[in-house]
DNA sequence: GGGATCATGTAACAGGTTACATGATTCA
DNA sequence: TGAATCATGTAACCTGTTACATGATCCC
């Protein structure tokens, strides 16, 4: 198996926000994904994986799908959120994630579309992220100024640095963020 | 589902490479993951998924067990590496990840492993990841040279800052590894 | 008596991924 | 004529994860 994603619920919380937009059938969803785009940078995402992901999403009720007649292309189904979806992805697109491995797929697509929609709700974002972020590194500090015992005490030690040095970098980035919210908005 | 691992291949690399100091059961491989060591502090491991892990790891001809009899105890399966095994479990040691995110998990379970085996191995093994994460910041920055067109350019180029962060703070972890060895063998 | 430790699995469930199938239309 | 675009799926396969099952022994 090769994973592309290593969990594809990112990918379901961004083709809900899309949909926030109004109904699309999938091929529509499929070019935001495209190389050389925003998301499509972010994260790969195969047509029939698309697909697929839709068809779950309908099973588990967030959206729903109506066939349209294409005329003299092929038909279309066109999905809309219902009113669970609506709440799904409005939930997701203000709750910061919660750990710092999300950072790199998860929070640029929520961020991404959180923006476009909604400016002030992405500079709230970055703020709760950041407050987040924070306390997980006061956290891990904390934990690192426990003297360790044991015989892997270096290296446990070691781990912790590298955790502790990923999470400032992440920090220093969200301020990148808040200034290119902040350019946004003008 | 919940993602514990969100890939178990770390996690059979590293039993492989338990393997290599000798034969041992599975209760036995799943000290090496309890809370408060080097192993556990990466990553989560439950006694059933290590059995599971085992299990494949078997029928893909990795790893083959004997029925040891406990005496007085339960009896026990001893797992020994099949000469596939080894092979997989030596190349993993000197492979140097491919990508940043596995700097979360495989590769510390790797350096460890290789450090407790083979020192000047572990020395060698650093040297190639940064080799390999230099090229791959190289790639990046250049990448981030290239002036960005269209509607999304400005996000683009943030997510691109972002993974230039993250490879330059890799690269300053990495360093405090090398020291670690350093010290390691004195 | 009772909790911790030793010791091993399996069945069941759910999800991730993609190769493949299908077929019309537009346009160079 | 043939490549690109439009448009949608599904079947098959593999993997990850864990709740649950089982039972002896050691030691307080």
């Amino acid at each position: 198996m090769r994973w592309a994603l290593e969990s594809a619920e990112p990918a379901r919380h961004a083709l809900l926000a899309l949909l926030l937009d109004g109904p699309h059938h999938g091929y529509d969803l499929a070019r935001h994904f495209a190389p050389g785009t925003a998301l499509g940078d972010v994260m790969h995402l195969g047509a029939s994986h698309l697909y697929a992901l839709l068809a779950r999403l309908e099973r588990d009720g967030l959206v729903a799908g109506e066939i349209q007649p294409g005329g003299t292309r092929p038909n279309r189904r066109v999905f809309h959120l219902t009113e669970a979806g609506r709440e799904t992805a409005l939930r997701w697109l203000t709750e910061p994630v919660a750990r710092p491995r999300d950072a790199l797929l998860d929070f640029p697509l929520k961020f991404y579309l959180a923006l476009r929609r909604d400016p002030p709700g992405a500079a709230a974002l970055l703020e709760h992220q950041r407050a987040l972020f924070s306390g997980y590194l006061e956290r891990l500090e904390a934990e690192a100024r426990q003297p360790g015992t044991g015989d892997d005490a270096a290296f446990i030690a070691l781990v912790r640095q590298g955790r502790i040095a990923r999470t400032r970098a992440l920090l220093e980035w969200l301020t990148l963020c808040e200034k290119e919210v902040a350019a946004a908005r003008r």
